[in-house]
RNA sequence: GGGUCAUUAACUCAGUUGGUUCAGAGUGUCACGUCGACAACGUGGAAGUCACUGGUUCGAAUCCAGUAUGACCCACCA
């Protein structure tokens, strides 16, 4: 039989995803096991596999696959996100490049549109996370806007809206002139910009006296109701109760006064615009100012922009300033620099703006989430920085405007019977709204007809702050079996950068509509950054393509690859070449079946090295085990993997083959041959999480297996108490095979030739590794001696000393050296640990055990200074 | 402006409540080795005043204070 040196991942990936969507594997009910489930965070249904994804949903099939295979009811429910803003830009932006405006057609033929966009690029995200290996419950998959999780949302809506919770408010928003919207505070990007500070010269009425002002926007001195001044400013005592012109405008406007005003900071005086600034709301609410609008909704201006109107925003900035100075209005402009709010969709500058919108309450409803979170830990974070910035959040939570005026999305369930502020009832359907609105129009004449639907859709997280909840049909129908048994979820892996768009507020719904979590634990990945540290984006182009990259070093060596540079709660620095290590890593495991295989097998004895070597990897299998187990519990995903590599690589491969195998072209036992066997699929089994697709390969090579055997339904290896013993006695072992492998390198000596050793154990070693150590340094004799040996090349463990004769090889001064060089390190050793022993307040204040340790450091060093002492003297003779 | 977190080898990171033989790993690098699973390999080596300055302590990478640098979060200063 010839089986290639390379793995060929290509064509095993596709065989076994395919392979395990048949027989089923991914589908959960509930049944007398117990569930562990995850929902997937719903990637934007339009969206393309980036980096991001690849690293959270990796971890996540992690997470999957291991409790599959710990026998938990393993479900993990994908799904997408409609994500209104991304997508009806998108879509507007498509119909734009035809010649189709938006505002020329109904919100039915929009739609249409849209779903006909979403039909044809949606789910495109999740074919590919199967390229990647994810073990989803594809029979699951939701999208936000399926028929059944709308409902969901109206349901929920109606209900907090019935709670007192929503209500319609005239405030000040952020608006977005782009996508013609508003938008939610954790929406707006703040940027800083260099700016200009514009100082503007105000005329007073009837008098030669001027003000000035300092402004970054001129453009919104046309919206000025006001001056306002602080009263405690001498400089401005004359100002008092005066009027002041606005230039241009020629409007007549009050100087009032308020302490709001910083002395300190411009001139002293601050123009108020009511309609473009929030804090000039609040002072023109305090002081009943006019407001004045002076935009569009789509940032240019409007009628009271005078002769400006119909031009952007920042055209007119420009504009303005010149027609300011020649008009001799312009006294300076000064650099800024100033921060400006931007939309984390569009980009585009936010303009504070009045409007009516929807909000919800949300101090009283965070508190339950802030307990969950900061006292009971009833939900963790990992890692636990974030609850500081969760608490900071939670703590200063405003409420939150949940109402957007685009179509995309579930649209408000507010229907309207008039034009008055309340002529309104919030129902979930148009039928369901009409008794009600009979009763409060008190008209019951009132028709279906003459209700009018809110025409904004809700905010997407809105509908995805449910997603727990409502994948499983729990806000509807709570009382039904899958939500019994599903919900609370166990883990949810995502991003810190959504942590209050989506991760608070799920928390928060979670506890409103169950009183209980909605998962128990939150793992935040790091953001994927390249080598320069630079955040992947499409427009610096420094974003692999991620089916690229599968293609290249596999889905495992990708997955691998990830993983290995995810430490923990940093930001990973990408690094193409991880993948090719995680390719290379699938190439060593191949090749060690490779050779397994290749083994032929006879009734012998077993022989003693092969023995103790199956009994010692089954030790070390143990502690590794204990190890990974508390990564995982941490969530350090990267460090378990690490530990699992090492266990392979190093232990399995480097060692435990070396000492199992047979000479070349002899034989193996049988024996040694099934424990080996076994000792692969335990490795298989921790390996699977990681590398599904090349460990199932190998599993089903290994032996028939029927479906139900198949690795992704098998059981994680038990966990017994490891033999710590044995795993340390080995490692002194394994420094005399390197004392001796050094001593090979040193002196050329080939490993074909073989060698003799003598060992003086003043250590009481266990013999029990010689036949090992014969094996692997290529001894012909290994003997026991009581006294030094002449004419040999030496090497000291602890206090055994080792001894290779070889004659003629001996450069005395050069092993003296050696010895002097050990000599003097030890002394040093021995002074320092002596220093420790002879002072009497670390013999009175440290704990016992750590005296103890010192004590027989002391007694150790003490043993191979003698040893070295009575070297040098041998070798001086 | 407020806050949080970081700073350990060339790079990316571990280092649990201060205390086992002079601080560990992976990668990279260097030397040697192509033979018998694998050169995507094997064996071995080099590489760190634990950012800086003080302090607490018998003992500090670890605790405290300050400084510097960086990252992130929050915030309405015109």
């Amino acid at each position: 039989m010839s089986i290639s040196s390379n793995y060929d991942a290509r064509t095993v990936e596709n065989k076994w995803y395919d392979y395990w969507m048949e027989h089923n594997f991914f589908h959960s009910t509930p049944n007398e096991k117990e569930p562990y489930t995850i929902v997937i965070p719903p990637p934007n249904v339009t969206g393309v596999l980036h980096m991001g994804h690849m690293l959270n949903n990796t971890i996540q099939d992690v997470l999957i696959r291991r409790a599959r295979l710990k026998g938990f009811n393993a479900c993990w429910v994908p799904g997408t996100d409609h994500a209104s803003i991304a997508t009806e830009a998108k879509v507007v932006a498509k119909l734009k490049s035809e010649g189709i405006n938006k505002p020329d057609l109904t919100r039915e033929e929009f739609l249409k549109h849209a779903w006909d966009w979403t039909d044809k690029h949606g789910g495109i995200i999740l074919e590919q996370l199967k390229k990647l290996g994810c073990s989803c419950d594809w029979e699951r998959t939701k999208f936000t806007l399926d028929d059944d999780m709308s409902a969901s949302v109206v349901k929920s809506f109606v209900d907090l809206y019935n709670k007192g919770l929503i209500y319609r408010g005239y405030r000040m928003v952020n608006w977005d002139p782009e996508a013609q919207t508003t938008l939610s505070d954790e929406e707006v990007i703040f940027e800083e910009q260099q700016g200009k500070l514009y100082y503007i010269k105000y005329k007073i009425e009837d008098s030669k006296d001027t003000l000035t002002i300092a402004t970054t926007r001129p453009e919104t001195i046309l919206g000025d109701t006001a001056i306002c001044i602080n009263p405690n400013d001498e400089r401005f005592v004359h100002l008092k109760g005066k009027k002041a012109i606005v230039p241009i405008a020629n409007r007549i406007i009050p100087i009032i006064e308020d302490e709001y005003v910083d002395m300190e900071f411009g001139t002293g005086c601050l123009k108020v615009t009511p309609a473009h600034d929030e804090n000039d709301k609040t002072l023109g609410d305090k002081h009943n100012l006019e407001i004045v609008d002076i935009l569009n909704p789509d940032g240019s201006l409007n009628s009271f922009g005078l002769h400006y109107e119909g031009k952007d925003r920042f055209v007119v900035r420009k504009e303005i300033a010149k027609e300011l100075e020649e008009k001799g209005h312009l006294l300076k402009i000064e650099d800024y620099l100033n921060k400006i709010g931007t939309s984390e969709r569009t980009k585009a500058v936010i303009e504070p703006r009045l409007s009516d919108q929807w909000f919800l309450k949300m101090e009283d409803l965070a508190k339950p989430a802030i307990k969950a979170v900061l006292e009971t830990e009833e939900v963790k974070l990992f890692p636990k920085k974030f609850e500081n910035t969760y608490r900071h959040w939670m703590e200063n939570i405003r409420d939150w405007n949940i109402s957007r005026q685009l179509w995309w999305g579930q649209q408000i369930p507010a229907f309207y019977f008039g034009d008055g502020k309340d002529d309104f009832v919030v129902a979930e359907t148009k039928e369901e709204a009409l008794t009600p609105a009979q009763k409060k129009s008190e008209n019951p004449q009132l028709m279906l007809s003459d209700l009018q639907q809110d025409p904004d859709a809700l905010d997407t997280w809105f509908s995805s702050w449910l997603w727990p909840m409502s994948v499983f049909d729990g806000i509807r129908n709570p009382e039904n079996k899958e939500f019994q048994y599903y919900y609370p979820t166990n883990d949810l892996v995502t991003g810190p950068d959504i942590l209050f768009f989506w991760v608070a507020r799920m928390i928060i719904a979670g506890y409103e509509y169950t009183g209980k979590r909605p998962f128990e634990n939150v793992f935040l990945t790091g953001l994927v950054r390249d080598k320069q540290r630079r955040k992947m984006s499409k427009s610096l182009g420094n974003s692999p393509d991620a089916l690229g990259l599968i293609d290249k070093y596999s889905a495992d060596g990708v997955r691998v690859g990830l993983l290995l540079s995810a430490s923990a709660g940093n930001d990973l620095l990408f690094d193409e070449q991880l993948c090719n290590q995680g390719k290379g890593f699938a190439n060593k495991i191949w090749n060690a079946f490779r050779l397994i295989k290749g083994w032929e097998v006879k009734d012998l004895e077993q022989p003693n090295y092969a023995a103790t070597a199956i009994e010692w990897y089954d030790a070390k299998l143990q502690s590794t085990l204990i190890e990974i187990e508390d990564h995982f519990s941490k969530y350090r995903i990267s460090d378990a993997l690490m530990a699992t590599y090492k266990l392979v690589w190093d232990d399995f491969c480097s060692w435990l083959l070396e000492m199992a195998k047979p000479a070349y072209g002899q034989p193996i036992d049988k024996k040694t041959y099934e424990a080996v066997i076994n000792a692969l699929e335990n490795n298989l089994k921790l390996l699977h999480p990681f590398m599904p697709f090349l460990t199932e390969e190998l599993w089903q090579n290994l032996a028939k297996r029927s479906p139900e055997e198949a690795l992704i339904v098998s059981q994680w290896p038990e966990q017994r108490a490891a033999n710590t013993a044995l795993v340390s006695e080995f490692e002194f072992a394994s420094e005399v095979i390197s004392g001796i492998r050094n001593i090979r390198k040193e002196k050329n000596i080939s490993f074909k030739d073989t060698i003799n050793l003598s060992v003086m154990n003043a250590e009481n070693f266990t013999n029990e590794f010689d036949s090992i150590i014969v094996k692997l340094c290529h001894i012909e004799t290994l003997s026991y001696v009581t006294d030094k040996v002449d004419g040999a090349l030496s090497f000291r463990v602890k206090s055994n000393e080792y001894f290779i004769p070889m004659a003629g090889a001996i450069n005395i001064e050069e092993e003296l050296e050696k010895l002097k060089e050990e000599l003097k390190y030890t002394e040093g050793f021995l002074k320092s640990v002596q220093g420790k022993l002879a002072n009497e307040r670390f013999v009175s204040n440290a704990p016992e055990a750590v005296v103890a340790s010192e004590k027989s450091k002391e007694a150790d060093a003490k043993a191979k200074i003698k040893m070295l002492k009575e070297s040098i003297l041998g070798l001086k003779h």
